[in-house]
DNA sequence: AATGAATGAGTCTTCATTCAT
DNA sequence: CATGAATGAAGACTCATTCAT
């Protein structure tokens, strides 16, 4: 059923995207990962000549692309920056909830402990840059000039990351959901 | 007297935090933390019984702890909550910089990932109301009303953890020193 | 065209040779022969319908063919059979240096371990009477009876052989520099 | 019963010894060695840290002290240097005789394709020099000069090492029984 | 005549843990 | 109170081969 809808390879990543999501790089063995996937276990090395590291560099990209996406959303129907972000932060936190409270910024989750350090943090690196900068662009076109939209869009970013380490430590969305009002997004209390 | 100045428990624990947060719960086998400890083989499973859970669960404590020392030192030195909270993204900049730019959050690095996933997060969830609350009494000494005080606090919990993924994705410090700019605590450009 | 001046065929075997030689038959990969000889994934199959066990009969042929030429080689432009004797010894000692003294004999190398035990041996068989009737004809040409050529053929393929693996041991050509004089084929010290 | 005659670490010794004197070092898997030996998945690394490198030197080791033996036995009981080489010879050959034809040089068959290269050549080079000395020590207790000892010392290492080869090759031990005459330690025919 | 995607059994090794001493 | 030998499940990865095209 799944099999006939998807590729292999896109099963592959789209597990591996949430599993590491979950439990974190090392977290999560192969054996899984292909399981979950109905995929046979010599297959993974035909699509991921390098193994582990190479999907999860593919999941992390996949999972990024989805993150940027939500962002440019949130931001595209906004009627003002600080109304994107608090739309953002609202999504995020209501994602959170329907993961059960369990995911970690897929990202981190994913890049910050593999063999393959290096090439992992830059791309981590630049799957960021790609969303600050999608921010910025948001903020630049809100009326801010570039270089309050970029700080706007990296303080969002941190707050956003920072948040997610909190509510997963809470296991409850409510430090996402407080962040409009702590970053001045929102009318306070 | 073997145990030249430590003894073979808290060599445990330390290097378990140390590698930990460079590496994550997962990313790091009990026979290196043994090996880099000096410690026997067998010797682990006498000072903590559940072995490696317990393990990450004194880490964390003892590397929260050491967190929350540098946090009080900050405040305490300080002459006004901004100048307090401008020292501690300074200092902790710096220690990432020692760190070789490798080292995330010791609490969730270590407790982030862990079979042990509930009791983990809950300890995580303690030792962040610690540094928190460490912030909050020292909003208050500065002034703030309650409220106010743990807001702050709270948006700096964030902030710092933000930094800190940003800042090992891009191998620099950098965005822990933007922050106390981004977060108004000092004059900006 | 682009089979530039060796068929795939060609170059599979050579390369199969080589690799086999150095490494043994099950310490070479099909992967790595592939890559060496720039072959497409399938076309071993095509070109050795039985897999990796004819390529690597077909490798024992094509360098035990080689080994042939240069018996032949030796003992052609020898003036007596010590001479050709010799002359062989050393051009081996050449050859040994030539390969960074890893090469073992390319017929035992590839056919004493493989999975078709019995074939493999049956061909080595026949690749080791070749070298040795080479040998013996030269023998007899020198002026030797059949019979007494043949030992002296088999004596100088039994010295070649312990001498090669002794040399392998020892990273150094000396023992087959040393072969002659051990058989009486030169004057000793 | 096996298991309560001989050790674990014995069992592995023995077993991998045998095996890789018929099929090579890459050609057995460590789960076989494992399985003959009665020994449980994890306990080899218990025993030999480096794994089947380390277990490929000890099995060269054990084959090479036992083969040592078998020369000091045949050259001790001798009435003169070419009685203790024959019988030698015809020791060796019984052996094959009883091996089924398969086996080669244990030291050569363990240590010429293994990862560790260099390390396992060294370790041949050592057992080698063991077997050579052994005879040489022989040859001179038979009245030979320390340099002719050697000397048949070494030719005689070369014969037994290429008859081997020829004896596998053809599956029959009459190389070796015939090594005797080609060297002139037994009336010819 | 020729290919490259796909496969699952197999490779060696490391894992956290238990246990007898 | 302390240890190191012993364990089997799991780890990531490579293997030679098949098959549809």
């Amino acid at each position: 059923m799944t099999e006939a809808l998807t590729s292999t390879r896109d099963r592959l990543v789209l597990n591996a995207a949430r599993l590491f999501q979950q439990r974190g790089y090392h977290g999560v063995g192969l054996a899984e990962i292909l399981a979950e996937s109905g995929a046979p276990k010599g297959s993974l090395y035909h699509h991921f000549p390098n193994g582990k590291a190479d999907l999860a560099l593919a999941a992390a990209d996949w999972a990024g692309g989805e993150m940027q996406r939500i962002m440019a959303d949130a931001f595209e129907h906004a009627a003002s920056f600080d109304d994107g972000a608090t739309t953002l932060c609202f999504k995020l936190a209501k994602l959170f909830d329907l993961s059960g409270h369990r995911d970690g910024c897929p990202v981190s989750s994913t890049l910050f402990e593999g063999a393959a350090n290096d090439a992992f943090r830059d791309r981590a690196a630049e799957i960021f840059a790609g969303w600050i900068g999608t921010v910025t662009t948001h903020g630049v076109r809100f009326g801010l000039s570039p270089d309050a939209a970029e700080m706007m869009a990296e303080r969002l970013f941190m707050g956003l990351e920072g948040a997610w380490v909190l509510a997963r430590a809470q296991k409850t969305a409510e430090p996402l959901r407080r962040l409009p009002r702590l970053l001045g997004h929102m009318p306070g209390a």
